[in-house]
DNA sequence: AGCCATAGTTGAAACGTTTCAATTCTTGGG
DNA sequence: CCCAAGAATTGAAACGTTTCAACTATGGCT
């Protein structure tokens, strides 16, 4: 692999003026410039990313870690965002490394290797929660990382989320401009933070129509489609003026699982009780029927995380450290005018 | 971030012994080995990954790019394939860049770029084809690298693959079992390589079974939902005596659209026809009927390919060069004893 | 004619490691 | 008491860049 020295040598300059040539960054006559970029293209010469990193005490890579889930779960979003990362942070001569998220131990413990080593010049960070501890742990540290998420309200870190209440809300909209009254949420658990945004979203758009909430409508149970089916056999068990007319949920996952639920007690999805799933899967449009689900903008956020984290890097003020986007309602037939309106 | 010249100061030493102490690449008295330990440990200093990778000309980090797929599409693979990258990288001290496959110009772009700034010590591939130019770029300029699937026959190079004829043979026996004799298959366009060897599984299926192929039962399409469902309205368009009475498809999502277009025909996958898909993607347990898929040891492939990389990097013999894994039939309702039968 | 600014170029240091070769220190054998 | 051998330690070079400071021409100006 040819060196910086062998440029040199073979255009009869100094190891200096070739980087200097190359790097645009002091004033080269003409001619040598030219001596310098032919012998660099006759040796297919690159300057070493390693040495230029140590020289630079920068490595010119950002970390990425996410939740590995079970097999029966998927993770909706890993590819397009992982995507959007790599193409944003290549355009800028960054690329990606990914890491495992170990599932026992401490969580920031990776974080912190990859920080101190050097190998990364910061982070981007994907499900954080309330007290997330990475980014408590990168907010003490004062390293250079964004959050796709948000954490605890006074923690003044930046970061970019989609405005997850706005999408349950137009969810919840759509429904009542179908003629629903009697919609009901099927929801996470309570320490779910992005959760409770999808759920005070729910909550808005009821009040907003002047629509009261039964309590018994607000389901709270796990990520999984067997919940998702549980929560809808509990709604349907409800008396017949109580029982909802249509259901939001978190997830697609749970969706499906409403959706089953609605099957199974011979029931049909967008004819009896609609139902909205959440993140907009690629399979989503291809059930039966197609699912009426919130698309978040990931390519999107891909790309506005990384701007935000190399601005950070290179100490530019940010214009915004508390970015918002808007997802997007999809609507397919399994939301639909009910029946029994 | 302290260096080896705060340890070394700290401890007494020369820095030569620090390091010689860190790596225990050299006898140290167990006085001084305990002084230079204690001072690292209250520096808390760790080496620089950068520093390290100059002197060692190894980055210790593995390149891997995949292939976007538009967003009806999905990518069956990316997270477990990826995670269980990363996970056996890093026991290993290694770690993996992800970077974005351009859909435009040269596939090996990003692989040159990547080799010659030293940036990374090897790569994994996937979704490889005949005539693939990456593995071709790469095999010519020797670079370590090893491929999840295969290329063409006369290339050698080192590589894990899913024995997919095995999976649709699986698949054809197990409808074979119940007692289907006109067994179609969905297949991909002759260039896909993968899909050959699916096809062939079928043919070498079909052949124990002692059935003959009607020429028809073969329909080749693009890996779409429309796709497969255009291919059963074809099949199922067929004259009673020439119709299928199960089919066998090269992915779920295929299989899906198998299904749907069966729906829409008035019947029921699993009792009027029998559907069985390929990749188990989360998805498929959840849909109506549960669907009969083969599973391909995604984790298994990731934690060989990249063993033997790293195997390659080190200059250690590799016990095997062409490794081939055993997918596994998973059998839900999709495939039942058709009630024609 | 003398001086100074500037364009163009270079030598050398530095980034933080590892490791070769050399040095010091100990110890046991003659 | 000296020497050789070995153990423990160190100085310095090297990995391949970038960049500071210094140097040499070349002109322009007084």
């Amino acid at each position: 692999m040819p060196t910086i020295r062998d440029v040199a040598r073979r255009a009869g300059v100094s190891i200096a003026t070739v980087s200097y040539v190359l790097n645009e960054s002091a004033p080269i006559s003409e001619e040598t410039r030219a001596r310098v970029l032919a012998a660099a293209a006759e040796l297919g010469y690159r300057p070493s990313a390693l040495a230029r990193s140590l020289r630079a005490r920068q490595s010119h890579i950002i970390g990425y870690s996410w939740h590995h889930v079970p097999r029966d779960h998927w993770h909706p979003i890993l590819d397009p965002f992982l995507y959007s990362m790599a193409q944003a942070a290549e355009t800028e001569g960054y690329h990606i490394l990914t890491f495992a998220q170990p599932t026992d131990g401490n969580p920031w413990l990776p974080y912190q290797e990859l920080m101190l080593t050097g190998r990364v010049d910061g982070f981007i960070l994907s499900e954080t929660n309330r007290n997330d501890p990475r980014v408590r742990y990168l907010l003490d540290r004062d390293f250079p990382f964004v959050a796709f998420g948000r954490a605890n309200e006074e923690w003044d870190f930046p970061y970019v989320d989609v405005d997850n209440a706005a999408g349950t809300r137009m969810a919840v909209e759509h429904l009542v401009e179908l003629g629903h009254r009697r919609i009901a949420v099927i929801a996470w658990p309570e320490d779910s933070l992005t959760g409770s945004y999808r759920l005070q979203g729910y909550l808005e758009g009821m009040a907003a129509a002047g629509f009261p909430v039964d309590p018994a409508w607000i389901v709270r149970t796990e990520h999984a489609e067997a919940a998702g089916r549980q929560a809808m056999q509990a709604l349907l068990a409800l008396p017949p003026d109580r029982r909802p007319t249509a259901v939001v949920t978190m997830s697609d996952l749970m969706a499906i699982g409403a959706m089953n639920a609605l099957y199974e007690a011979g029931l049909q999805p967008g004819r009896d009780v609609s139902v909205v799933g959440f993140d907009d899967v690629p399979m989503a449009q291809y059930l039966h029927p197609p699912l009426t689900t919130v698309r978040q903008p990931i390519a999107e956020v891909g790309a506005n995380v990384v701007q935000m984290l190399l601005r950070l890097i290179r100490g530019e003020p940010l214009p915004e450290r508390r970015v918002l986007l808007l997802p997007r309602l999809i609507v397919r037939e399994s939301s639909g005018k009910c029946q029994a309106l």
